[in-house]
DNA sequence: CTATACCCTTAAACTAGGTTAAGAAATCAG
DNA sequence: CTGATTTCTTAACCTAGTTTAAGGGTATAG
């Protein structure tokens, strides 16, 4: 029966594998073994700077933020996940050392989480994984580039447009602060951005 | 001859590889098949936007640089590649679609080159590769998050001092142009820059 | 050896975005 | 339903970094 559960709430991220590169029986029976549901209410934390991010988490429902608290106390969100997104901080999570990071539920989040030590055990039983964290890792890189680009040449206007069309389901989701944080401007600022667009069209 | 000239020439790839994962026999051979050398001089491009990126180069000797010419005709570099870095445009190389990245070498420059093509047939021929490409993808994955990380909560002077101290063979081999253009300030704020610190100590 | 291109610096005027403060609106827990 | 917390907006003032312009320094190709 547990089996059972399993067998349903791994679902998405079977569907999710599937798309990249189709699975055998046997892993998809591995990945039913290795990923188990976790859920957040909302405010709660996923990850806590300073302590060793050991997990590997895929969105099923819900939302989270991946985010820094600089020495002036400012915070930065460098990536939400929404369904059928990955989050974690990498660098704790390979290296194992402390998180400079933290993950934070913006509602109540229902993820798929993967430990460090059952992730490499998964590349040994299943060199397909290899394959498909590669790919999945390259995704999140071109975006993170996409976005380094945008920080570079793009006033904030420009990137909050362009938040809007890359995340049109995020925008009535989430806080305007929340979005302010990740276009690494003030939520005073983002409201005259608003306030000027509104005047335009 | 020509095989031997092969085995010479991709050496500094052999140990960097077998520094990662141990490599048999035929897997040194594949590498020797897979990866071709190949020189810039300075000045020479590498990759011009508009191309696809069919190409995964590292670089044995010299120095590239990966950047974007923005609307305004600005330019931002996003990574240097120096002896035993990686540079390609891995948005064009992997969606196959022509680039908006130039690839630039500021010295002349010896490279070891595969192609789209022959890194597909590397991963199926060793899946190793797999393995070796993914953990090289996840340290550029956070160096690139550290660079989002500063560009959101530093100061360019704080920038340009973190560079000096992670980049220490370059400051006195790139100009500093160069270096303005990857912290994302202009020439002169460097100038500027430069002089408070002489005067600090 | 020389001319040309590139590189570095200075300084004055300017602008995108930050800071501070304060009130209004919305959301939420009890 | 109600008080409390969070969110959004406005506005006046401030600052990090840009722009423009100009002069001097330094490679480098021919």
């Amino acid at each position: 029966m547990s089996n059972n559960a399993n067998l349903t709430s791994c679902q998405p991220l079977l569907d999710y594998f599937g798309k990249l590169i189709p699975l055998k029986r046997e892993e998809k029976e591995l990945v039913e073994a290795k990923f188990h549901p976790l859920t957040f209410a909302k405010k709660q934390f996923a990850l806590q700077q300073g302590k060793i991010c050991d997990h590997f988490d895929f969105v099923v429902k819900g939302c989270l933020r991946l985010f820094k608290v600089d020495e002036k106390g400012d915070y930065h969100v460098f990536q939400f996940a929404t369904e059928n997104y990955w989050i974690l901080d990498l660098t704790s999570f390979h290296k194992r050392i402390p998180s400079t990071l933290n993950i934070e539920a913006l509602e109540d989040t229902l993820v798929l989480r993967i430990t460090h030590r059952d992730l490499l055990d998964l590349y040994i039983k299943a060199p397909k994984f290899d394959r498909i964290f590669r790919v999945l890792l390259e995704n999140h890189f071109m975006q993170q580039q996409e976005r380094i680009g945008q920080l570079f040449s793009s006033t904030a206007e420009e990137r909050y447009l362009s938040f809007l069309e890359q995340y049109p389901h995020l925008f009535n989701r989430i806080p305007n602060t929340q979005i302010a944080s990740y276009l690494g401007i003030t939520p005073e600022f983002l409201s005259k951005i608003r306030k000027n667009l509104q005047s335009k069209g």
